[in-house]
DNA sequence: TTGAAAGCGCTAACAT
DNA sequence: ATGTTAGCGCTTTCAA
């Protein structure tokens, strides 16, 4: 039986509003009878229920977390982020996975709005309108995703898309497919927005291919019409369709990148771990996380302060990615000085 | 505003307690006075307040999930099967990450307990004496480690590393290392007894390095030291350390598993994605997530089922490990049939 | 500075 | 089958 308010008041000689004083507005207690009061809850080993707390005040410091998939290797260090950051400010983080369904991303909001202070929805597949029907339920932040009306962070994909276009363009690509990720993303659309306007600009070919499910599996079943598109580079959704692929292009027997250059975006642990090395694009995923968290918790203070929060992406070029048909002229491969230190230790 | 019990009990014409049945005792309640309420619920967007209904039921629906570390691709899998089960279940999931730090459990377990029904403690690092005391607060349910007297789910890794004993003794290796893991570990423990046994019994020479943080970083590190020992073949403690050491070891020269055969555990989705693809110990993560959480829920009915299960391990070979020095004679490197689909497709 | 009393949203006896 | 009442653990007026 877990010791209650009133079993420290008792010991303490005090009435229980006393106890509640002590610890939830020091400043009204005397400093004795606080210090009373505080060895006496030691005593018991009181903790406060916060979840009684939170039915008079509607605070309950919990909040949400709902992410597309928990396995996908992009979620994990945004989920240790988070949640990081908010148990530093005292807040305990509900972890939901959508398996990249939209209709549970609705349910699951409203079955935790009541034991929240919010949710932070980490690339919802939903459509705008639901989200903001859903933000009158609970505050949201929403991830990887700008919804007119809420405060949302996001990471610059177009701008990393761009740059890995300039990459391939740059090594002498000419013919580049797009493997789309999925339908709803709006990642997925700011990317093929930013590689077809990239391919236009530098006069190259841009074929896309999707939509597709974010998996290994998806990049893997896309070989076959990698092949057929008959292009000689790549930029994937993400790291694991851009793993899936070189792994299936690998069995056909086709070089990577010697026959196919393949770029990634995410720079999740294994794109340092597959061989070759992934060339990907790094998103701030940590730092999102964080920015989300707090974002969610001041927007408790000034309301409506819909902030959209945009954080920089940039390419690291690793060993897959090399010289195109078309190429020139020129310098070594590497186009821009090494961003990641392992990629210096390349060996070619 | 939120609708409460109050306002579906005035807009249906009934008590709060007949709203109350509706909701959580159907059966008392007359089916059509019940469709009515149900009716207007639904028109208000109410849903019973799960933290209020705790207050005076005890059961909160929620549990408690800490891992040591939620970026290690040990835990995803293990967090996404549990937390699917738990939701399966009508259950929310706190998820909380301790960073490998014993301190940060206890406290963790002591915040959460009034919030959750129990809490499933994987892989923690406190002492027994400390884990018992903390289950006196809340129930536990410990993965990846028995404590006498609690409910637990582990992994046979004792039987994993002894059959990769088995196979690196059987590929001519007499010298092995084996990269141990943390500090407070049992699976650590389990493996070095298994291994020192399974290497006495063969006539083999064990050298063991550590302990050592379970990251990349450490097995990295550790390379050194493994060619000091001037072994043939290494079992490490994860698939992270193995993945962390082979990088070193090429990095030097080294081949894998030419010149040194390297065997992990856990099979984490990085074993497959690695060149050379990495032999290692299968540990049934998501399996594991799930017995916890039905043990979690199964254990508020029939109290003091101190009940322990034990989840088999299986060794899957695949490219990191190769013939020994001491090779007598003999068939194709492989000494058992591929266990994974994948691994028959390795290219040699 | 402290106590008394009301009540957050809900369930659970106990009546009827 | 439904209504009444009390109260879960806590905070917050309002008095004293």
């Amino acid at each position: 039986m877990p010791a209650t308010i009133r079993d420290v008041a008792k010991a303490s000689g005090v009435h229980v509003s006393t106890v509640s004083r002590a610890f939830s507005a020091p400043q009204l207690v005397n400093a004795e009878t606080r210090a009373h009061v505080l060895a006496a809850a030691e005593l018991l080993g009181y903790r406060p229920n916060r979840a009684a707390r939170a039915l008079i005040t509607g605070r309950t410091h919990n909040i949400g977390l709902i992410v597309a998939d928990i396995a996908n290797p992009f979620f994990p260090p945004l989920i240790k982020a988070a949640e990081s950051h908010a148990r530093g400010r005292d807040y305990h983080v509900f972890v939901a996975d959508t398996n990249e369904d939209p209709g549970v991303e609705e349910e699951l909001v409203l079955a935790l709005a009541k034991q929240v202070d919010g949710v932070l929805l980490c690339s919802p597949r939903m459509s705008n309108t639901q989200i903001e029907q859903l933000s009158r339920e609970v505050p949201l932040v929403v991830v990887n995703r700008p919804v007119p009306g809420l405060p949302a962070v996001v990471m610059d994909v177009a701008q990393g898309a761009r740059l890995a276009m300039e990459h391939l363009v740059g090594l002498g690509h000419r013919e580049i497919a797009l493997l789309g990720g999925p339908r709803g993303s709006w990642t997925n659309r700011e990317i093929r927005r930013a590689a077809t306007l990239a391919a236009r600009t530098a006069g190259a070919e841009l074929v896309v291919l999707g939509p597709n499910a974010p998996t290994e599996e998806s990049g893997s079943a896309q070989a076959e019409a990698v092949l057929r598109a008959g292009v000689s580079a790549v930029l994937a959704y993400n790291d694991l369709m851009a793993v899936g692929l070189i792994d299936a292009l690998d069995h056909r027997g086709v070089k990577v990148p010697d026959q196919i250059s393949v770029v990634g975006i995410d720079d999740t642990a294994l794109s340092r771990r597959t061989r070759p090395m992934l060339t990907t694009v790094a998103t701030p995923t940590a730092a999102a996380g964080r920015a989300a968290v707090d974002m969610l918790l001041q927007h408790g203070d000034d309301r409506r302060t819909t902030a959209l929060v945009t954080l920089q992406t940039e390419l690291v070029i690793r060993d897959s990615s090399g010289p195109g048909p078309h190429r020139t002229a020129g310098p070594g491969r590497r186009q821009q000085p090494p961003i990641d230190g392992v990629a210096s230790e390349s060996r070619e």
